[in-house]
Order: C-alpha cells, then structure tokens, then sequence
DNA sequence: TTTATTCGATTACGTATGTAATACTATACT
DNA sequence: AGTATAGTATTACATACGTAATCGAATAAA
C-alpha cells in the first residue's frame, strides 16, 4: 500500500517550489532566491529546509562539502493532493462551482476561457 | 478601507459549512450535524465554535435562552479568498494551470467535461 | 426543594508552525 | 598555527490548532 505524503505548510510550500524549479540545490542557493520573494531571515529558511528534511519531503546529499537538497516527490503529486483536500474543503467537492464562481467573477479572461474550452477538447477520448 | 477576514483552519471551516447551509443555530444543532460526518465529541466543537466566535467570524445572539449563531461573512467571501491565496502558492497563482492538470488526469468524467465547457458558455459577456 | 441535566465558560495539553538565535565544526585566510 | 567565516546542528519561544475535560450556573425533573 502506498503511504500517503506527508503535509507542508503554507512557508514550506515556498521552499518546496523554490526546489521544484532546481535542483538539488544548496541551502544557500534556496535562500538567495527566496530573500527576494520573502523577507525571511537565513535561519528561518534553514530551519523550514530542515523540517522537510525530516518529514521525508525532501532529500539531502551529504557527501559533498555543502550539502544539496532535492525534493522527494513530483510538484504534480502534491498539487493533486492538496488540490484534492482544498475542493472538498472548500467547496463540497465540487470543482465545478469553484469555477463557476472564478467564471462569474471575471477572474478569469476571455483568453482564459478561450484558453481553457481547448484544453477541454484536446483532453485525451478514454478507451 | 477593508479589513481583511480572519483566517480560519481546516476544522473551523467544517463549522462554518454548517452554518452556511443554515443559520441561525443553536450549538446543539451544529453539533447534532457533525456528529454524522464527523467523530468529534460535542466538547470540541463547541471549542471550535467559540474559536470562531472570538475571531469575529461567527456572531451569537445571547438573547434566547440558549445561545444561536450565525455566521458574518457569506460563504463566497470565504471561498474567494481561500482560493486566491490557494492557488497564488500551488499553482503560482495560475487557475487555469491547475484545471489544466485535472482536466489531463481523468480526475474529470466526460460528464464533468461536458458540463464545464457549457458553464464556459455561459459566462455573460462583459459589457 | 433537592437533584439531575443541560448549557456556557474556563482550563488543559500535546503537536505544528512561524520565526528565529546560539552553539559547534570544519574550512579558508592571514 | 591562529582566527575569521561559512555551514550545520541544536535550542527557543510564542501562537495556532486539534482535541477535549472540568467547573459553574441555570433550568428541568422528581
């Protein structure tokens, strides 16, 4: 049986896309790219990398001088799976009054609708 | 200028669903609900209630014997801001990437579709 | 009126999270 | 070799959250 993943934070999440762009990575590469999109000290950011290092969401290399972190599971599997949690959370399940309301509420564009009655239609018949 | 809305946790939003769905309530009401889609005692969910009462999301009406309560901001509200903010740290912010990959992983059934590309229709023109 | 019951208020307690600081260790520079 | 510096490990501490239990007051039942 598969394990289910563990659950990140909201400022996990940050250090988690920050990996998913690249990597492995240093820590000090993750807070150089996340000192210009947060105001988080470097320590914080290295305490966040750690509990994700411990959680098994993310992987270190030691062997080099400087250690390198990696991710442990796809971006996709962790979007899917909060994803999944948020709708039902949020709205009954439902993902289609979700987009109701964005559709109604000009959130998206016309070009987003546009955009998105392809993708509609490129989707893949079942067999 | 606006004052944003308190934030609420994964458990505070099961109270508020019920209370979306109808209110005024009385605790006991709500508490009779969850006790069927929940297993949490009747203790704690009069802690969650009070929890949401303090945060000034729920108001109570102490003139009845037994207290009643509502909620104060409409369910919409809620769901708006939840979703921006979801979305903004799992998608970087792009709704349509999100739908593209539910589209693409079957979590949709060909009714799903199909109902989703007439909800694409109906958006009313902008005028 | 005494007692049992029901509500509401207060208190509890462990884990997660946000947000670091301090301590230790191994290189790097002088 | 001694000291500064950069990484890593450990510790800290307040608030939020999950999950209740206990205490007290008011009402209902006996």
């Amino acid at each position: 049986m598969e394990k289910n993943i563990p659950s990140i934070s909201e400022s996990e999440w940050e250090i988690m896309n920050v990996l998913w762009d690249k990597a492995p990575q240093t820590a000090n590469d993750i807070i150089l790219s996340l000192q210009e999109s947060t105001d988080w000290k470097p320590k914080t950011i290295r305490t966040l990398l750690d509990r994700l290092v411990q959680k098994d969401v993310v992987g270190v290399n030691k062997n080099l001088r400087v250690y390198t972190f990696s991710p442990l599971y796809t971006r996709e599997k962790y979007q899917r799976a909060e994803t999944e949690s948020f709708i039902k959370r949020i709205y009954g399940g439902a993902l289609k009054s979700m987009l109701v309301q964005f559709i109604q509420e000009d959130t998206l564009s016309e070009d987003d609708i546009n955009e998105l009655r392809s993708t509609l239609n490129k989707k893949p018949k079942k067999q």
